[in-house]
DNA sequence: GGTCATGATGATACACTATATCAGGCCAGC
DNA sequence: GCTGGCCTGATATAGTGTATCATCATGACC
């Protein structure tokens, strides 16, 4: 499998954690969620391994079947129970039109929660299944904006972009 | 969960806005099809009709429980194909977050189709479950816009907003 | 007329995604 | 010890979406 992951923030120290980082960011999200007065319990934190380690967006049911492998008799509210808080303390989103999960690329601890979401959006390859977390402020303006002239006080917005990355823009004579 | 969503079958009111404009609109939209040289058979004109006539955004199998007061034996396969058809031709929209379908609120006719899909936004009420279709050009430009600095292609852009409306915010404090 | 390819629908079964519910374990505080 | 909150185990079920084959109608073609 091509581990050319899309990475949004071209050179920055974002992205998505890779080998060793992967523990780091453990450990970030544990000191995280303590000072929100949660705990990342070991099968939290194996299932926030399991789609950090994930090149590309992984559902509840791929990640039960690795879970097993480390906690027998895994079911999916051993999973789906994890990934709630995972997601509600801004550690993982959901990408809703792939029913699948993928760790936040934005770095922790800057007081992202599912209460104060900070603005994402995911760009989708269909061709290779990579997909990017961008944030972009003037779409989550642009979207804030349109909201307010009809008078919708927004609460959270999910934008997915599905489309071809630039990559395999690249390749596409190549490789196809 | 609200309650008026209606029993009826294909009767012509049930005091939902469009009331009498369906049958308009699904005249419309065979006459697009059939310039698109598909057909809008009556299987797809029902469901699109009970789509239309859902005041809020409606799921598969609601739907076949409806459909089914008309066409016995009527099973999953039978429904879904028939969205599918309809999304494909831009007549309905399917909303990610809700797993659920929405007719377009842009008149048909000009020339939107799942390849050419016009710009399009759910505001999504988290109180009435009342959705609304906007189509903001600023922000498909501003997802354009991230995109194509990223170097990504675009081929489809699904932006669902959940928040309180206008209506439900103004009277949040007067009825449960 | 007969044959064949195409597209739509009927019908059965299945796969995938997510939640409800109850029970047991752990620990802090009283 | 007891209680209450939180986490996890375990079983069952609900909700969403496809795969597959059969049947039927249509229209092109010979
Ligand atoms: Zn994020
Ligand atoms: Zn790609
Ligand atoms: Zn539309
Ligand atoms: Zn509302």
């Amino acid at each position: 499998m091509s581990d050319h992951a899309g990475h949004a923030h071209h050179g920055a120290h974002h992205g998505h954690p890779r080998g060793g980082d992967i523990e780091a960011s453990l450990d970030r999200a544990a000191a995280t969620c303590l000072a929100r007065g949660a705990q990342l319990t070991e099968l939290r934190r194996q299932v926030l391994r399991l789609v950090l380690d994930s090149a590309q967006p992984i559902g509840a049911y791929a990640l039960l079947d690795r879970l097993r492998g480390e906690r027998r008799g895994a079911a999916p509210p051993t999973v789906y129970r994890a990934l709630d808080f995972l997601i509600e303390h801004g550690l993982i989103h959901k990408i809703e039109r792939l029913n699948a999960f993928v760790g936040c690329a934005e770095e922790p601890g800057h007081g992202h929660t599912h209460a104060h979401p900070h603005p994402h959006q995911f760009l989708i390859c269909g061709r290779c299944g990579s997909t990017a977390e961008v944030c972009d402020e003037s779409v989550a303006g642009a979207v804030a904006a349109a909201a307010g002239r009809l008078g919708f006080h927004v609460h959270r917005t999910t934008v997915e972009v599905e489309g071809i990355c630039a990559h395999c823009h690249d390749t596409k004579s190549t490789s196809g």
